[in-house]
DNA sequence: TTCGTTAATCGTCGATAAACGATATAACTG
DNA sequence: CAGTTATATCGTTTATCGACGATTAACGAA
């Protein structure tokens, strides 16, 4: 089942504390985003460009050439796949839309 | 941010096709289940008590001495923090339902 | 062209993960 | 108690990951 590969190579790029610094960062910067990341993650710079590699290869992020630098975006679709698999994990209690979040302030 | 600590071992535990495929079968297994995830998976014994290992550590399985057995059981809860995470880097399509705005911490 | 900036790649290292066989432990059976 | 079955653990080997410094490539500016 080549399923779990791909979703496995997903959970695998979000298996690191720093990627999800990463996208974390994306998700909160509108417009683009260079290497104030790597300021950002206090990691070596090829560090960092290691991990938006394997935010890339999975495909959880895309980056597009601007001049000199790089714009990075999320590419939020990629990560449907393994959404859509936890959710066939979890229970559907009164899953309707709308339930009121009780008890979230852990 | 220790949240992204836990996040990244919720996502490493998923991060292994067996370990996939073992939830899979969970899933799909109404009662208890014991040695047969072994011959589901086609690893050694020894590999697959190592996931299932990994997985109850991560939360996301529990296992229940049941006489000479085991009985692994889902605990889907485990992984709502990773489901909502995934969701937070999910564009609003058109979610005017659920504002999931988890009021941002921090 | 030369220089400075930005990002990607290379080479290396230690740490961690994955897989296996062998062995140990626990519980039921007779 | 001895034997069988089901899991867990141990020890080893191999592969992959994570981090870094150093180097290279691409681009804009002078």
């Amino acid at each position: 089942m080549p399923q779990n590969d791909h979703l496995a190579d997903l959970a695998k790029a979000l298996a690191h504390p720093a990627r999800l610094r990463i996208l974390r960062l994306l998700l909160a910067t509108p417009g683009c985003i260079g290497g104030d990341i790597v300021d950002a993650v206090g990691l070596a710079q090829s560090t960092v460009s290691e991990h938006l590699r394997i935010l890339k290869a999975a495909g959880i992020i895309s980056g597009e050439i601007d001049g000199p630098r790089v714009c990075y975006a999320l590419n939020p679709d990629a990560l449907a796949p393994l959404a859509e698999f936890i959710a066939s994990l979890t229970p559907p209690p009164g899953d309707a839309c709308c339930v009121p979040t009780r008890k979230e302030t852990t």
